[in-house]
DNA sequence: TTACTTGCTGAAAACGATATCAGGTCAAGT
DNA sequence: ACTTGACCTGATATCGTTTTCAGCAAGTAA
């Protein structure tokens, strides 16, 4: 495979102005650069681009860390930021996690590694001061509310969008609501808690732990979730749910059960995904592209340190 | 940030004898190999993983082209993809086509650049040919079947599945037979399309156009279908549906318009997701994930440069 | 005239690792 | 005593680029 020597070499130049051809580098006389593309040409010269990366000590790399590629929040997410990713001619590394800490060091590592120019993480389960402390070796951008400047983030407000759903559930005349998450411990599902615990204090209402469901976050969880539904003595009356997946799995299977919808049981969403409109899932409508997007310019340093995405309520027929 | 040469002037040693450290190499005395860990502990050493690149010509990075990361059956492929990457520690650098050569182009590119050192393209639009001829610059897998041994291929025997589902059908009493697919040229439609007209020809069926319906691919599309069903005035009385997803949508929309499932219309779809499970929707079993863990480990070579996959027929009670 | 820019050129020094090679010691085998 | 081979060591070349720097010619300003 040929090298910018060879074609030197061949062009009667210098490594130097083949360099700058390469780079389209003004200071070129037009016969010289014309002689290094006939020589380009003629040897069908590619770039050896890991020396390029060795020298330059960038890789037109962003590393994602997601926890799986085959959730729709998450590939609606990833549309976003490979979509600026393309745009600004950089390529995406994955790294699918499962939530294991390990692979989510690796990321990190690689970062040190200067393997990737920035790392975006989506979902943690890492410990967030480890995750700071990375910031030394490049920009990282986390999916949720930070203190400190090092790290940047785009994130949803949460407790914002979880009060309003509990809001209007409660106007149309609900008291007895419940709700879903994917993982307890996770960051979005610890606002959830707080917002829900807000207005029940606020309401004066009691709380009620087993109308909180763990673990629900596949379209097929939601039967899970309606048998456990079936057999509580006094069930809630209605229920926000994790996301529309596991929202259009509740519907599929309470019609089959006797459970009513919205009679008997109200639902909302999250994420207003087309299987949400099709279906009239009332949903919480996320921009999750338009984060997507705002995430990857952050790793590029292009955007502000931290913004905020609000969740708005889409009323469709399940409440 | 520290170099091999810090650490050779910290430890007294040779850089060489670093280099041997940090590879696990044999001939390194004790005293040595612990002056030289101490070196690396002190300063926080490590690697530039570009300059390794470089020298060795290899950046355990394998590319995966694919048209969508959003959708379930590539996700799945995806997840296979993954573990075996994991497992030999490679990491994989995604390229979301959305089917423009231009993109599929580019990853071949990266090939060229050595940035990565193989492909894998699980949907192309591509010229096979070209791709062909890129095979010079490393592995490159794909998942279809193909002649000549420069490229390796893993594949579904669509045309087999196809016959066994239009069999079924027709044992169980169906003659009007539709279809769906993604995309009518890509290459699964082809086969599954040679399959639908010989299956007709050996039936002595008529062949309806009206019956196959294109780019059919997400949950919503199926309300879609369903649409155009009902405005059918000689609709078929079974559909082979494009996946899973599909399907499901199908058959949501379809109680809501009076469509019966299975008694006015039977479904198969294909994949045999979870959600197909749940709904009881009869499928087509591919074995997606164990077909992308072949489709790495044939990118590293370390397996038969042809894989045939077979679909086996999931019945449920959508027929 | 001097001095200073602008355009163009190439030699050589990076970047940070690994690979090659030559040379050393020391024990075992003949 | 002499070879052989295993073990250990480090100087140096190498991977293929970009970057720095020095230099030259020609034009312009003072």
């Amino acid at each position: 495979m040929a090298t910018i020597k060879d074609l030197a070499k061949l062009a009667g130049v210098s490594v130097t102005t083949v360099s700058r051809v390469l780079n389209d580098h003004p200071y070129v006389s037009k016969e010289k650069r014309k002689l290094v593309l006939e020589a380009i040409e003629q040897t069908k010269y590619e770039k050896n681009v890991n020396a390029v990366h060795l020298k330059t000590g960038r890789t037109q790399l962003v590393g994602v860390v997601l926890p799986f590629s085959d959730h729709p929040y998450f590939a609606q997410l990833l549309k976003g930021i490979a979509k600026q990713a393309f745009k600004h001619n950089y390529k995406l590394v994955l790294i699918q996690t499962d939530y294991q800490e390990k692979r989510e060091k690796e990321a990190l590592h690689m970062l040190r590694q200067k393997q990737i120019d920035a790392l975006i993480i989506c979902s943690r389960s890492c410990d967030l001061d480890l995750i700071t402390s990375y910031t030394l070796y490049g920009p990282i951008v986390v999916c949720e509310k930070v203190h400190g400047d090092k790290l940047s983030s785009a994130y949803i407000d949460h407790y914002q969008a979880f009060q309003s759903a509990l809001a209007y559930l409660y106007e149309t005349g609900h008291q007895k609501i419940g709700y879903s998450v994917s993982r307890l411990d996770g960051t979005s599902s610890k606002e959830r808690a707080a917002a829900y615990r807000d207005f029940l204090a606020a309401k004066e209402l009691p709380c009620r732990l087993d109308y909180v469901f763990d673990k629900m976050l596949y379209f097929e969880d939601g039967e899970t979730m309606v048998t456990q539904l079936k057999q509580m003595e006094d069930p809630p009356s209605a229920l926000i749910i994790t996301n529309d997946q596991v929202a259009a799995g509740v519907m599929t299977c309470a019609g089959r059960v006797g459970i009513n919808i919205p009679e008997k049981l109200a639902i909302i969403g999250f994420d207003d995904h087309p299987m949400a409109q099709m279906m009239g899932i009332s949903s919480m409508h996320i921009p999750l592209e338009e984060m997507g997007e705002h995430l990857f310019k952050q790793a590029l340093g292009k955007e502000s340190k931290d913004k905020v995405f609000h969740a708005t309520l889409i009323k469709r027929e399940t409440v």
